[in-house]
DNA sequence: CGGATCGAC
DNA sequence: CTATGTCGATCCG
């Protein structure tokens, strides 16, 4: 098997830069490879690198063999079953939703700066000679970046300061900065009439990305800081959700209201935030990468700016694709958005359903328009009711959407402690009202909080957390 | 189901 | 002088 292993040089791709972040434009890459890999070389860490390189370049031939044999009526045909799904698709397109994500920059690297002013000018990165969870901008230059051993870093940047991690001091800034209690005062642009949907950023509260952000409780000490976007324990972890519908709130533009929400945080912390507006929360995570550092952009809600932003992007800022999908789809020449959806009735052939159904979704620039909502804490019977009552009209509005009921409530809760935990019932007859919905929901947490008395049941998020198992739906009309 | 794989951070 | 992490989700058998 002829390696089609994509260097020249003789160094494994996957160890060499990833330059697919903020701040990482127009450096010496080859310069930068070069050190990586003699840095590299020899080790076991690197021997592993280059087996799963082998595997990756191995499952990219076995997919063109595949490639080769389909016949021109398979395609045909995967190409009518595509263009009806992207028909289907583009019409359930909602529109309706604006999503803010917000994000920290360089978190980690941001507060030590903050902190200790010497820092300033230098290029430093938060971590150790073994690992580093991000770095300042100045570093990045030098290609210095999140994921990056601290020995190799050196190397790259022999001046580079490396500060040891202070994960409580992160999660103490970032407690600051979660809108429910951390950026109190009066916050006009928090709800939206009847359906508030605002949610904390969860950067703020949670992770990093190209930024950072901060980490939450169970903290595993982790810690790559660059990147938005949401945090899987941690829901929020760029994101907030949307300030409403429309992009008049209380008379005042999104951008507006973005920009006030960015100022807060930065006078409260001293730290800045990026944010991205978009319909939905896939397009506002790679906006709010766009203008970083300390930047915003905003996507307008309609089909045409979607399309055209969309067909530019490359497919590796996308959300959910890594390394490997992007070496796959390279394979097959697509390196942008714009190829996806061209090469869709290839990729519904080579791929597995879920696979080419995601690539779908972001060919069109569709995304999730539901923002799971996490707290601090909720202790409070009733706010814990009242959420849930919230939870069951959003879920009856995407029913009566779908026209669909179903059978089965199924509760989702995770405590303060991060435990999940979830709590079904099934009933004899479908139901698809909010009031159907919350009957039986309200039933499952009350139970669960009378479980746990004299304790209070004490939750750290409820969202995403009161739907209906998908087995059990039905069409709305018999 | 458990282990392998992938991706986020 | 060395030295490449941890988690959750999903896939796959």
């Amino acid at each position: 098997m002829e390696s089609t292993a994509a260097n020249g040089g003789g160094f494994l791709s996957r160890m060499a830069l990833n330059d697919n972040k903020a701040g990482m434009e127009g450096l010496d890459r080859d310069r930068i490879n070069k050190i990586i890999m003699e840095a590299s070389k020899g080790s076991r860490f690197y021997e592993n690198e280059a087996k799963k390189e082998l595997q990756v370049n191995q499952r990219i031939e076995k997919m063109m063999l595949q490639k080769a044999q389909i016949t021109e009526q398979q395609l045909q045909k995967a190409h009518a079953q595509v263009e009806r799904m992207v028909y289907e698709m583009d019409m359930s397109r909602d529109l309706s939703r604006l999503i803010v994500h917000v994000d920290m920059d360089a978190f980690y690297a941001a507060v030590e700066m903050r902190d200790c002013p010497e820092l300033k000018d230098k290029p430093m990165a938060v971590g150790s000679m073994s690992m580093l969870s991000t770095s300042n901008y100045h570093a990045r230059k030098f290609g210095v970046r999140a994921a990056m051993p601290g020995f190799i870093a050196k190397k790259l940047c022999p001046n580079l300061v490396i500060v040891p991690t202070n994960f409580d001091k992160y999660r103490a800034v970032s407690n600051e900065t979660t809108w429910n209690r951390g950026l109190a005062g009066p916050n006009p642009y928090a709800h939206t009439g009847g359906a508030p949907d605002t949610t904390e950023t969860g950067d703020l509260q949670s992770k990093l990305p190209e930024e950072s952000e901060p980490y939450m409780e169970n903290l595993s000490p982790v810690l790559f800081e660059d990147s938005p976007s949401t945090s899987p324990s941690l829901p929020a972890s760029g994101e907030t959700a949307a300030p409403g519908r429309g992009s008049e709130v209380f008379g005042v533009c999104v951008e507006e209201a973005v920009r006030e929400m960015r100022f807060r945080i930065e006078q409260k912390t001293m730290l800045t935030a990026s944010a991205g507006i978009a319909p939905n929360t896939m397009l506002a995570k790679v906006c709010s990468d766009k203008n970083k550092p300390n930047g915003q952009y905003r996507l307008p809600s309609n089909r045409e700016a979607v399309m055209d932003f969309i067909q530019n992007l490359p497919v590796r800022k996308v959300f959910g694709i890594g390394k490997v999908s992007e070496n796959m789809l390279g394979g097959l020449g697509i390196t942008h958005c714009a190829h996806l959806s061209q090469q869709m009735a290839l990729l519904s052939l080579l791929f597995s359903e879920t696979a080419w159904h995601h690539f779908l979704r972001i060919s069109l620039g569709l995304g999730s328009t539901h923002i799971e909502r996490t707290f601090k804490e909720m202790s409070v019977a009733e706010e814990q009711l009242s959420l849930c009552r919230e939870l069951c009209d959003d879920l009856a509005a995407d029913m009566k959407k779908e026209e669909l009921r179903g059978k089965t409530v199924t509760l989702k809760l995770k405590n303060v402690k991060f435990e999940v935990k979830t709590r079904a019932s099934t009933l004899p007859c479908a139901v698809a009202t909010a009031d159907e919905i919350f009957a039986v929901a309200k039933d499952l947490l009350k139970t669960e909080i009378e479980n746990i008395s004299p304790q209070r049941l004490r939750l750290r998020l409820m969202g995403n957390g009161v739907y209906l198992a998908a087995k059990t739906l039905l069409p709305l009309i018999d």
